[in-house]
RNA sequence: GCCCGGAUGGUGAAAUUGGUAAACACAGCGGACUUAAAAUCCGCCGGCGCAAGCCUUACGGGUUCAAGUCCCGUUCCGGGCACCA
């Protein structure tokens, strides 16, 4: 063997190997024990970055394992091909989408191989194949004939410049992205899918995921959002246009606070409901204010900041209990898409309604009383919007707590015809029409006589033509007339197709289980999906905690209604990794908009304790120095760059700092999650070409938990490749001087061993104790720093004689087989060289032997009141009393309990002793 | 704003889930080898203190024989908020 490290080598050749012996290709064998192990797909945005490697190599530890373990392993890849950034290429480079989207995934898929992922690469998908979408298209028809599937209007952020519709991700504070035009909401068609009408089932199965973060299942459930409360009407006599009571005289609101329903003082509509339209027509001031409330955001955290406005519409509505006359105002922050659009407005215990009201003067009667607390109108306190209080001026209900209230109320609500309880979700409808290009056609054509009509399955696909250039002015669809006429397939007659595209969540919401169909299947899943499903373990990033899991589980409940599959959860295990974070830097263009800058062409330095950022653009030199008193030594820096930029601070001393730049100045952002938008990828290409990829896979492990947020650098990866580097040494040194020693006969089970030799025979059993339980926790890192430990302690055991050197044999097979899912190449190549055997996959897992874990004596920690004072070495099995006496006799006990008697002693049995005096 | 997380040495982190805080690494410092450099190996490495010892897990309280870990409150950072994926 070589006896020099030469990572590149070695894993072109494991590679190599795995794919000639097709390794990692798998199909449905009834007789195995099944693992799926999915790691969420990439979308092919250009290069891979950390936050992917770090997912693939988690999923490569986690199938490997379970492959020595002697699992049917499944491991599949593909694309979330379809979206946005494709078409901001496309607006940028004048390249179609599908090539560009095509080219990434060719670079990204090579990057992907040089990385060693034991993939079943026979199984890839793209979304943006026709294969792949024509699925989503049948489902949705499928989804239409039994009602999931809905056309209503929707709410979209508009572009007046562009006459486009934007993503939220294109909204910069209030304006489009490209043309700085203040932004409108728009009302158009759009379908939905029903997602409200499993939220009960969505609720209720996240009890069977048992192997689901609770903090995952806590946020899906606060998203569903299940409150009881009471849905109930202000009446009125306002008439509309044509004489009649508006929404037959009466005003609908929901509230989960009907307790409070006696200190309601004024209603607040939506800018676009019946009485606000109504209200405006002889009105200029609120009809500009209605005219206002559609501009600005969608987004729901816009909608919780802003400042909450209203106008009075001068009607009256009457209070369906008091018979009081309440006013109705229009308010910007309710939104008509929102239950009936209005809200009742009790200051006294809401704290928006409370800061509504002081803003217009607005009364606000206390009606819950919570002790003896005071109630002040000066300022909000906690406790008004609590449940746990009393009502109070609120007549009969007096006296009553929030449910016998909420019963109460709602029972004379449902007396008088004008209310009743009811469940109320926060779940909303799922809108899946996109008016973009680069997505999978909604398969509906519109005919002027017979209206939307779905397509036929058998004219299935729908195929998106893959030229098109996106310019950002709207979908490039509309102006494909190849695509767009086509004859209506119930009348025959001219007719045009829908345009808008699905949102890409469509996509990733079932391709878990294609990936389990047998390659090119016409089916949307196949009999194989019965074996591999569900997925044993999923993988991904915390961010996606709500919504593509939500949707993923609601689209498997929907193929289990429609008869595709049986089962009702597609994803048994979940481990949330956590992000991948690195800086943003940022240049501002002109119109507030940001062009991102990569970390890897910034250089940061802080100056006067201010932090500053600089692109090297020509990559040269810039020189740092303090210039005392105003005198500096400049002279010994030499700058040669385009552009130079000097920066002067002064520090808390008075001293002045200053730096040369050359290159452009940055803003500095936060640091966040890498992403394509912020540019902040850090692309791994570098680190496998210097170091490897065993390197990279070890280093990534190494260096945080699977679940917790890691700011990306690569400080320390040199000791990642240094650690390898030894296990290579070591290899070749046990061929060449250790292994020669053992005789022909093997005599380690049943040796007794030298001391020496027991316990460095221990502590490697102990470490592999330790990897196999935190195997078991998913916390990878640390099973990095066993092997560590490992080496660690194979680097000092003795070697010398025939036992000694079988001690090692055993010991360094250990270690390679708990390396190798982590850094396989290396492993591989140990394994085959040093005779262990043709192939490391093929090997058992190691398991600790309780004959070498066994030790005589313990060492406790010995505490006085708390605080450690020394340690004691007992037998093993020594008795509780034993083990008292013998502290209450030691030196330390005596020192520090300074003659008091100990009133307590406390025993850990295997751990410490505390003696409390 | 609302929901969910996180915070431990100069740095990444660990702590058998209430029981020796800082394992394992990175950086740094000192030494060996070398003509030299790289590589490698050995030692030191939370703070204060000559020492005995005292202090230390974002901050402030609490529970306990014992708290990084549990409870209450606060600050800062990250994620999600329905058209980024």
């Amino acid at each position: 063997m070589q006896d020099k490290y030469l990572p590149a080598d070695i894993e072109r050749a494991a590679q190599q190997h795995w794919d000639s012996t097709e390794a990692f290709r798998v199909h449905a064998d009834a007789a195995r024990p099944k693992y799926y192990c999915l790691s969420m797909f990439p979308y092919p945005s250009g290069k891979l970055h950390m936050g992917h490697v770090r997912n693939y190599t988690i999923g490569d530890v986690l199938s490997r394992f379970h492959k020595m373990k002697g699992f049917n392993v499944l491991q599949p890849m593909g694309w979330d091909a379809f979206g946005l950034p494709a078409e901001n290429a496309a607006i940028q480079n004048g390249v179609p989408p599908a090539k560009w989207t095509y080219d990434n995934i060719a670079y990204m898929k090579q990057q992907l191989k040089s990385l060693g992922f034991a993939i079943d690469w026979r199984r890839e998908l793209a979304t943006c194949t026709p294969e792949y979408y024509k699925w989503n298209q049948w489902l949705f028809l499928r989804m239409l004939e039994k009602g999931v599937a809905e056309r209503k209007t929707q709410v979209v952020n508009w572009d007046p410049v562009d006459q486009t519709v934007l993503a939220n991700e294109q909204v910069i504070d209030g304006r489009g992205w490209r043309t700085g035009a203040v932004v409108e909401k728009r009302e158009i068609p759009g379908y939905y899918l029903k997602i409200t009408d499993y939220a009960d089932e969505l609720l209720g199965d996240l009890d069977e995921l048992t192997g689901w973060p609770e903090r995952v299942k806590l946020m899906q459930a606060n998203w569903i959002g299940k409150s009881t409360g009471v849905r109930f009407a202000f009446q009125h006599d306002i008439a509309g246009d044509d004489g009649q009571p508006i929404n037959d005289g009466k005003l609908w609101v929901f509230t989960t606070r009907a307790d409070t329903i006696m200190g309601v003082t004024f209603c607040a509509v939506a800018a676009e409901h019946p009485l606000a339209l109504h209200a405006a027509k002889g009105n200029a001031e609120l009809a500009a204010f209605i005219e206002k409330c559609k501009h600005g955001s969608v987004m729901e955290a816009d909608m919780a900041t802003m400042e909450k406005e209203g106008l009075p519409t001068g009607l009256f509505v009457t209070h369906p209990l008091t018979g009081k006359q309440v006013e109705v105002w229009v308010g910007n922050y309710v939104l008509m898409s929102y239950g009936d659009g209005a809200v009742m407005g009790v200051p006294a215990h809401d704290e928006r309604d409370f800061a509504f009201a002081k803003k217009y003067d607005l009364p606000i009667e206390q009606v819950v009383a919570l002790g003896d607390k005071a109630y002040s109108l000066d300022a909000w306190q906690e406790w008004y919007g609590s449940k746990d209080g009393v009502c109070v001026n609120s007549g009969k209900y007096d006296g009553l707590n929030y449910t016998d209230a909420v019963d109460a109320i709602a029972a004379d609500l449902a007396a008088q015809g004008i209310g009743e309880k009811k469940v109320q979700w926060r779940l909303r409808d799922w809108g899946i029409s996109r008016q973009r290009y680069w997505g999978c056609p909604i398969p509906i054509i519109h005919c002027d006589s017979c209206g939307s009509v779905p397509v036929p399955d058998d004219q299935l696909p729908v195929v998106l033509p893959e030229d098109c250039v996106p310019d950002g002015s709207g979908n490039p669809l509309h102006k494909r007339l190849d695509f767009l006429h086509v004859d209506c397939p119930k009348c025959g007659k001219p007719a045009r197709r829908e345009t808008d595209t699905m949102d890409t969540f469509v996509d990733s919401s079932w391709y878990y289980a294609r990936y389990a169909t047998r390659f090119g299947a016409d089916k949307m899943v196949d009999e194989e999906t019965d074996y591999w499903m569900t997925v044993d373990q999923y993988i991904g990033g915390i961010e996606h905690a709500i919504l593509h899991l939500l949707y993923s589980r609601f689209w498997t409940k929907v193929m289990r209604d429609v008869g595709l599959v049986t089962y009702r959860e597609p994803f048994a295990h979940l481990l949330t990794q956590g992000m991948v974070l690195a800086p943003t830097y940022f240049r501002e263009l002109e119109g507030g908009k940001k062009e991102w800058v990569n970390p890897s062409n910034v250089t940061e330095s802080v100056i006067g304790g201010k932090r500053y950022a600089w692109v090297q653009n020509d990559g040269l030199n810039f020189g740092e120095t303090n210039l005392v008193e105003g005198r500096g030594n400049q002279s010994k820096i030499r700058i040669s760059a385009s552009k130079l930029d000097v920066i002067r601070d002064d520090d808390e001393h008075g001293k002045q700092s200053v730096v040369i730049v050359a290159g452009d100045r940055v803003q500095i952002g936060g640091v966040e999650k890498m992403s394509k938008s912020k540019n902040n990828g850090v692309d791994p290409e570098a680190l496998v070409k210097q170091f490897g990829a065993d390197t990279c896979r070890f280093f990534i492990i190494f260096t945080a938990h699977p679940e917790q947020s890691l700011e990306w650098s690569d400080a320390g990866v040199e000791g990642a490749y240094r650690f390898l580097r030894r296990v290579w040494s070591f290899g070749h040194l046990f061929a060449s001087e250790i292994r020669g020693q053992i005789g022909a006969q093997r005599q380690l089970a049943g040796a007794k061993l030298p001391e020496d030799l027991t316990a460095f025979r221990r502590e490697i059993h102990l470490l592999l104790k330790q990897a196999n339980y935190d195997l078991g926790k998913q916390q990878f890192n640390t099973v990095a720093s066993a092997t560590m430990k490992m080496l660690n302690a194979l680097e000092k055991a003795p070697r010398q004689g025939a036992l000694a050197a079988e001690t090692i044999e055993e010991c360094f097979g250990i270690l390679l087989r708990v390396l190798s899912p982590l850094t396989p190449h290396i492993s591989h190549a140990l394994w085959l060289d040093l005779g262990y055997g043709e192939d490391i996959l093929k090997a058992a897992w190691p398991e600790p032997l309780d004959a070498a874990l066994v030790q005589d004596e313990v060492e406790l920690m010995l505490q006085v009141n708390g605080k450690l004072r020394g340690a004691l070495r007992v037998p093993a099995d020594a008795a509780k009393d034993a083990i008292e006496a013998a502290a209450l006799a030691h030196e330390a006990t005596i020192k520090f309990l300074e003659g008091r008697a100990a009133k307590k002693v406390v025993v850990v049995p295997g751990r410490l002793v505390n003696i409390v005096g």
